[in-house]
DNA sequence: CCGTATCCGGGGGGATACTG
DNA sequence: CAGTATCCCCCCGGATACGG
């Protein structure tokens, strides 16, 4: 992909040659979700090994999508930032999320669930503005299909944003979750509400009242939850 | 690309599934453009072997994208039609191109040029209403780098069509037009105009002289040459 | 924390020739 | 015209371990 080209003149060719290398458009998209340093890249495309992803950084950085800035000498902290050109290449990510959205069946989007990444993803997008504005703590019960669950805190704080632990961070919870992660991951891409995994005994939910009943609201979605699916299953 | 999978739920790695194969974006631009039948496809795509291009049409006929149609039989002929899946993906593949038009360098874009390819784009756009509406053929001769210049037809007809020939059909000729191929190619990339090529002796054109002053209208250019180049050289 | 170095296997896809 | 069939190389990228 990377080393014979298309030999076409044509735009679309020429974009295609960079987009079109493994992992590059899923790595776009979370350098566009706003992912700078190379471990939190890595969060985003878990399964990507760090070798490739230094390798397609150095890419995108000779192709003028990406520049690598020295954040902190000593030790040394690199930012991989959007140029200008990178910038303009979301609406293409939008674009290609979209279609997905709209036409790739769900039965195999959910097959590919992955809670560190389903966590990372709502830490995000989390509405805190939606939530009472003090320090909060709100922890997940992911259960996995016949897996033991996996325990995550968000810690929604006004002064430090939003925060994603995998391990007890120790404050008192003032609301829990507990979810599998096919239902909480459904909910994320806009297929399933809270309320009627709720109702459907999915999702099981206890602590503050208010925050409860609010959560479908402060609990950002995907953002390509707004697109109709045109397939469904 | 095909087989191992990102396994990632979000939209935007399933869709890069798909989209990321070698050769189907820029396959895609060519059904996008409305080429239905595999010999105008391989048209569109001349350095894609066909065994590569049957398996990606198999691919997209299996994710939905594209439909065989049977629409003659003995000999039997197939058209390649997009599905409304496949339409929808028309967004995306104009996004790649308007960035590439705007992002990609113009130096190596201009090092891939391909004059039966250049032809055949160039049938597609042809704007038979700036032209007199009567049958004519207008001769193509491009000078490749030191290479023999090739000769090329098109005739405009208001009952047929536009068509290509690379072998003397036999018309009279109602315009011949003398062109490089790399300044041919920027003209219908919109970073050149018939009117510099003229005034700098890179195109020569003789015969109707009204055809001729109306060049840079009836000459149909890239979709994509309306978007502005941020990137010159 | 932020990457680099190295190994190695599988298969993608280029090239070419051929067929109904 | 519309594809198949076949061969085979090369290199992509997965895995793992290690350095600054």
């Amino acid at each position: 992909m990377t080393t014979s080209t298309y030999h076409q003149f044509c735009p679309v060719a020429m974009a295609a040659e960079i987009l079109g290398s493994r992992w590059t458009i899923v790595l776009l998209r979370e350098l566009c979700a706003g992912s700078t340093r190379f471990n939190d890249l890595r969060r985003g495309v878990p399964r990507m090994s760090p070798a490739l992803l230094s390798k397609r950084l150095k890419e995108l950085e000779e192709q003028g999508v990406v520049a690598r800035c020295l954040v902190q000498k000593r030790p040394q902290i690199y930012d991989y930032c959007l140029t200008k050109a990178g910038e303009e290449l979301k609406p293409v990510i939008m674009a290609v999320g979209v279609w997905g959205q709209r036409w790739v069946e769900t039965t195999p989007s959910l097959k590919n669930t992955d809670p560190n990444l389903l966590m990372w993803d709502m830490r995000r997008n989390l509405q805190a503005a939606e939530l009472p504005n003090r320090k909060l703590t709100i922890q997940f019960m992911i259960g996995e299909d016949k897996l033991p669950q996996k325990n995550y805190w968000i810690i929604s704080d006004p002064k430090d944003g939003v925060d994603l632990c995998s391990v007890d961070p120790g404050f008192d919870v003032d609301l829990y979750i507990k979810v599998d992660l096919r239902t909480i991951t459904a909910i994320w891409m806009g297929l399933e509400t809270v309320a009627r995994a709720i109702e459907g005994g999915q999702l099981f939910i206890h602590g503050d009242v208010d925050i409860a009943a609010n959560m479908q609201n402060w609990l950002g979605l995907s953002p390509f939850a707004c697109e109709n699916k045109q397939i469904v299953n």
